[in-house]
RNA sequence: GGGCGCGUAGCUCAGUUGGUUAGAGCGCAGCCCUGAUAAGGCUGAGGUCCCAAGUUCGAGUCUUGGCGCGCCCA
């Protein structure tokens, strides 16, 4: 017997009982156990920060992250899932600032670093409990218990190992980065604060002329001509920091010669109109050139008169920087355009991340061009004459030192006009960030120091190792994904913050010379090794002190040891953190504590689980967890690991929009909490829509109504076709279990891995029953069903090995309405038969529990619950050893009818416990019969169509017909269809099925070409060939073929010769037939109706109105009643008389009479216009075998 | 400003190497069926496949240029 279905029960309220049965029988361990031998499918779990609370994006995330495991593991592989948590970084910091009501640094400093930090570390688990509950009631099975977490000690150390590795190497240095800088705060912003604080502001902007040093160089015809650059800028502040001039070499440049002046200029060509216009001077061209031809012009910059400071100048001849001078060049840029200004960019590297990245390449270029010139003294270093107050220091012009350059511009500008190198100057408009705590402190850019990683120089490596991976979508690979790696630059690795892994360098306080630390255990043992104390005072004053903390500020900054490069000098750690995107992008490593061990557990555990076969993100991950991964998989295991690692297929997720389509947003709440959806509609229906609504990398936008839809339409569905095979089963007494216990547990004792999960009902154990027959013995419909099942396994198996979850959602949804929407309706009458021994019912029977089963080990990645619920209830408590429905004495009653999982603790069944821990069907290509699936799609379609005529004629199915004819385009499958007419005369409500030998009668023929096999081989005679088809009378034409298997057309002289192959046909009704036609097929209704018609159509109309009666007054399915119709119609009278077996037959009345039954309440019925009163009463029940 | 992606029915989205009648679900309207019944089915209306040009015998699909939206970066 299997358990009664509740449909009073929601699916939430039976997933939380799935939830429940999982975690007393540790089933997802037990899924873990059973693949232990296995070979892995390696996961990596991108660690969330848990300090916000998730949403619906976050589960979508999690869904997939779950769905492919899943998968694999029933497909045999063995799949650990490490959860992982992101800890460190600004925004906890910013979380724990909000709480203390700070901002600044220096108030951090302020409040104290130790205490800060404690609060960062207490703080990130803040959200902890919900994203576990989350993770949990979503069904994502992951190893919460063994989590790896980023500000652990082990972890801290084993990115130190990997950064030691890289310094080691060379591939760490110290550099500059051009951070946006709060002068007044004396901190770097982050690019998120950044774009808080734009406003538009008016600036100066300013056009200055930067005379060539020395001869023209055939910019002028007159060698000797003094010519200038004209140069434009809108913040002339940094003109005292002036290195380079900029120009685009595929941009045209002119020199120009002012007509008042007589003075020459350069310009690019297509802005001198422009400049003419807006100076409102008369500039005639003088000479053209490509901006080639400027590269490398040596230019007076604009404040040199003022002395330098720097070294380089002592290059400085009388006339001005020598022409060796690496200073004050122009150089080439693509970013400079014709927008705006003059086609000559004003570059002031301090000031700017394009100019210092200028100011890089040209170094890069003087090493290429000279690199046995090893003293790099002779290369341009930064020139900035600002300090980090935002004041000019004392390298700057003198009449500005000590302000806040801001201030300056009117005075620069004044200076630059009475030098007559001012040209002309205007107001800007234009957006400029502001301090988002400061509004009226304006942002500037500022050269910090900052230590980089050399990922540049593993460009080539990355783009290799890129091209191998699989991405999803694929434009991924090559289009965002590729175009940042193109474009690397060096990693920005350290952060001036206090909540992070502690950049592990130790520097000499007198030579400034460094060495990298990889752990602990190496600190301690270094000579002379001191302030390990810190943090153990600290743990006396407050044990609870997480050991975890021993390696982060301020402790780690205390440990000091000597220097091995002077003596009696101190090594002294570095103040900065690093980034925490390098955190997660060594968690294939850092995961594990892996510290580059050659053996040992630690390096096994590693080397099984690298690299991953799949991970998952969303796309804002490309520069985020996908590239650190990469990056530094590349540059540790370059070429020692074969391409691609640490990663093979990625799936990269779409953003979840909020409802309005705008990005999801607490506050304008266009998303509901994960919760409320769980408990609104389930887990699974949030998942199904996830994963078969569309492919998982567009964009989605968060609909509700879309997840509601997704239970009627597919989970409601399919559970519904389960509740109708578990009324009629329990009804006939259908008991797989009774026959099949014995024969699995003897076979089980054969094969020993099948045994330690239990069986798994395949169709080779199902074939073992005693009633079981096989499948060439079945009926057609049975076979066809079967082979639905198996052809849609083999195509979920296909595309899911391809992670493209979403078609193989398409085909588990076309299979379940296949299944509910054909196989069961046209079965009914097979469930419904008297005789429960009869073959034709036990072939049903199996056939539909082989499809359920079969069907919930293939949706049980997609929709766990929902196949755990249909598996405990079609497998797990029939088979019970306590006799069935697996209840427990000690349970109360309500789940065991209602709930129907067992839920007391495993007694050992023949069956496996869990759906889970089955093997995933794959389809036997054996049961896969093609034919019977194009004949039978057929057979739907004819039907389909003869509703459809019947609509348009307005007979309703209840109405029998004399006949239908049908005619087919394409014949093949004609004389099978005329075999199996019965099928369509049923569904049609037709005594017959003709397929009509003169299909002229009722339709037209067309003929035309079949483009794709012609077109290539007629070309441009196409049109004409279909012109000419068109013409002709298709009959005919279809009789050429008949006759001769080809038509011959004569085009434009050519003789065209068309197989019938080459030509499609179609059909459509002639008009005064009741008919329907599509795709080839026309059907045509018999719409006369003889008075035996009219009665068995009140008939079926009496057995309707029986049946509504029967459930109103609430009868069991087997109940026997009494019956009877009394009317004054004669047309009913007759119907009852001709069809009363029938009636009574299909109603299960014992008696049927036509008058009225005493004490009985009747109804007044009328059918097709004829009135009755309705008598009905329950006489007893029906054995039921 | 640059890179990447997207634009197909009222909504959410499919659409294979280019092939001539562009699909699904929801919603709407009308109907049917019902011993799975708080389900199910059928039919209909609804399309400038963002616009324009090009390639081609043939373009939703390929190319180019626009327009709009999103993301990332400046």
């Amino acid at each position: 017997m299997f358990p009664a279905v509740d449909n009073s029960q929601s699916f939430p309220d039976r997933e939380l009982e799935v939830l429940r049965l999982w975690q007393e029988h540790e089933t997802y361990h037990k899924t873990l156990a059973a693949r232990a031998a296995a070979p892995p499918f390696v996961f990596y779990e991108g660690p969330p920060t848990a300090n916000g609370m998730p949403h619906p994006g976050h589960c979508l995330t999690r869904a997939i992250k779950d769905l492919f495991p899943r998968y694999k593991t029933m497909r045999g592989y063995r799949c650990e899932r490490k959860a992982g948590w992101d800890t460190h970084g600004l925004p906890v910091e910013v979380e724990v600032c909000k709480e203390l009501g700070i901002h600044a640094k220096e108030e951090i400093e302020a409040y104290g670093v130790e205490p800060f930090i404690h609060r960062c570390q207490q703080s990130v688990w803040r959200y902890m409990n919900e994203w576990e509950r989350l993770t949990e009631r979503l069904g994502f099975w992951v190893d919460l218990e063994n989590a790896y977490v980023t500000y652990h000690k082990s972890y801290v150390e084993s990115v130190w190992w990997s950064l030691k590795n890289l310094f080691d190497r060379d591939l760490l240095y110290k550099g500059h980065k051009i951070v946006w800088w709060w002068a007044q705060g004396g901190t770097a912003l982050s690019s998120g604060e950044v774009g808080q604080g734009y406003r538009e502001v008016a600036d100066p902007s300013v056009y200055v002329k930067f005379p060539i040093a020395g001869p023209n160089s055939g910019l002028a015809e007159d060698p000797k001509q003094q010519v200038s650059l004209l140069v434009w800028t809108t913040t002339p502040w940094t003109l005292p920091s002036n290195q380079f001039v900029a120009i685009n070499p595929s941009i045209d440049y002119a020199t120009l010669v002012d007509s008042e002046t007589g003075e020459y200029l350069v310009a690019a060509l297509d802005l001198v109109e422009q400049i003419a216009a807006k100076t409102k001077r008369n500039l005639t061209i003088h000479r053209k050139y490509s901006g080639k031809y400027l590269f490398g012009h040596v230019y007076e910059p604009p404040f040199e008169n003022f002395g330098s400071p720097y070294k380089y100048h002592s290059r400085q001849t009388e006339d001005g920087p020598s022409p060796e001078s690496p200073e004050w060049r122009v150089l080439e840029a693509d970013f400079v355009t014709t927008e705006s200004g003059t086609g000559l960019v004003h570059i002031a590297p301090a000031f700017g991340e394009d100019d210092y990245e200028v100011l890089q390449r040209w170094r890069e270029e003087l090493i290429r061009v000279d690199p046995t010139d090893s003293d790099q003294s002779h290369l341009p270093s930064l020139i900035n004459c600002v300090g980090p107050d935002g004041k000019f220091t004392d390298e700057a012009p003198e009449f500005v030192r000590g302000r806040w350059v801001k201030e300056c511009d009117k005075d620069i500008i004044r200076d630059l006009k009475q030098r007559g190198l001012l040209f002309h100057q205007e107001q800007y408009l234009h957006d400029y960030p502001f301090c988002w705590r400061a509004e009226e402190d304006p942002l500037i850019q500022y050269p910090r120091e900052s230590w980089f990683i050399r990922t540049t120089s593993f460009r080539d490596a990355m783009l290799e190792n890129n091209s191998q991976i699989d991405w999803l979508p694929e434009h991924i690979r090559d289009g965002r994904f590729g175009k940042f790696l193109e474009s690397n630059v060096d990693w920005a690795l350290s952060r001036e913050r206090f909540w992070g892994t502690p950049l592990p360098i130790w520097v000499c306080e007198e030579t400034g010379k460094m060495e990298a630390i990889g752990c602990y255990d190496e600190l301690l043992g270094k000579p002379g090794v001191a302030g390990t104390d810190a943090f153990d005072k600290a743990k006396e004053k407050n044990p609870d002190l997480a050991e975890d903390l021993r390696v982060h500020k301020p402790y780690i900054d205390e440990v000091t040891y000597d220097s091995p490069f002077t003596k009696g000098s101190r090594m002294r750690r570095v103040s900065e953190v690093i980034d925490c995107w390098y955190d997660s992008g060594a968690m294939p490593f850092a995961q594990w504590g892996y510290q580059g061990e050659e053996s040992g557990p630690i390096a096994e555990q590693f080397a099984r689980q690298f690299p991953a076969d799949f991970i998952s993100e969303a796309i804002d991950q490309t520069r985020g967890w996908f590239y650190s991964q990469l990056a530094i998989s590349t540059m540790i295991w370059g070429g020692i690991a074969q391409y691609p690692h640490p990663f093979r297929n990625c799936i990269v997720l779409g953003l979840m929009l909020g409802e309005d389509g705008q990005k999801m947003s607490k506050s304008k709440r266009n998303y509901r909490e994960p919760n409320e959806i769980f408990d609104k509609y389930g887990a699974d229906a949030l998942r199904w829509y996830f994963f078969a609504n569309q492919p998982p990398w567009t964009s989605i936008r968060y609909s509700e109504q879309a997840i509601k839809d997704s239970v009627p339409e597919f989970l409601l569905r399919l559970w519904n076709v389960y509740s109708f095979f578990t009324i009629y089963a329990n009804i006939d007494g259908f008991d797989p279990a009774a026959e099949l216990s014995a024969a699995i547990k003897s076979g089980a004792a054969a094969s020993s891995p099948a045994a330690e999960v239990g069986a798994q009902l395949t169709p080779d154990q199902l074939a073992s029953a005693k009633t079981y027959r096989p499948l060439d013995q079945r009926s057609e419909l049975d076979r066809w069903i079967l082979s639905e099942l198996h052809r849609t396994a083999a195509a979920v198996v296909e595309r899911m090995d391809a992670y493209d979850n979403f078609a193989a959602c398409a085909a588990i949804t076309e299979f379940v309405d296949a299944l509910s929407n054909w196989y069961v309706r046209r079965s009914r009458d097979r469930f419904w038969a008297k005789d429960t021994a009869d073959v034709g019912k036990r072939d049903a029977y199996w056939t539909l529990y082989e499809c359920l089963v079969t069907t919930a080990k293939l949706v049980a990645p997609f929709t766990p619950f929902l196949a755990e619920s249909l598996w405990q209830n079609l497998v797990v408590a029939p088979f019970a050893p306590s006799g069935g429905w697996g209840r427990s004495e000690a349970q109360p009653p309500e789940s065991a009818t209602g709930g129907s999982l067992r839920s007391s603790p495993a007694t050992p069944t023949v069956v496996a416990d869990s759906v889970h821990l089955c093997d995933y069907p794959t389809g036997n290509a054996a049961a896969i019969d093609e034919e019977l699936s194009a004949r039978m799609n057929l057979v739907r379609h004819i039907s389909s169509l003869g509703r459809q005529a019947r609509t348009m004629a307005e007979l309703k199915v209840r109405q029998p017909l004399a006949r239908v004819e049908v005619i087919l385009a394409d014949t093949t499958h004609q004389a099978w269809l005329e075999e199996h007419a019965a099928v369509i005369a049923d569904e049609l409500n037709v005594k017959a099925v003709e397929y009509s030998d003169q299909p002229e009668k009722y339709v037209e023929h067309e003929v035309l070409p079949n483009f794709k096999l012609l077109g290539p081989k007629l070309g441009k005679l196409m049109p004409k060939v279909k012109g000419a088809l068109a013409k002709q009378s298709g009959s005919e034409l279809l009789a050429n073929i008949r006759d001769n298997g080809k038509i011959n057309l004569t085009i434009d002289g050519t003789d065209v010769e068309l197989t019938g192959e080459e030509v499609e046909v179609r059909i459509t009704a002639r008009e005064g037939w009741t008919a329907a036609n599509d795709k080839g097929v026309v059907v045509v209704l018999a719409t006369e109706l003889t008075e035996e018609l009219i009665a068995e159509g009140l008939s079926r109309d009496l057995i309707r109105a029986i049946q509504d009666r029967r459930k109103e007054i609430g009868c069991e399915f087997t109940d026997r009643i009494e019956v009877a119709v009394v009317t004054e119609s004669p047309e009913l009278q007759n119907a009852l008389s001709l069809f009363g077996d029938a009636i009574a037959g299909e109603t299960l009345s014992a008696k049927l009479g036509d008058s009225r039954l005493p004490g009985v309440e009747s109804s007044a019925i009328e059918v097709s216009g004829h009135k009755a009163e309705l008598y009905v009463r329950v006489t007893g029940t029906a054995e039921t075998a």
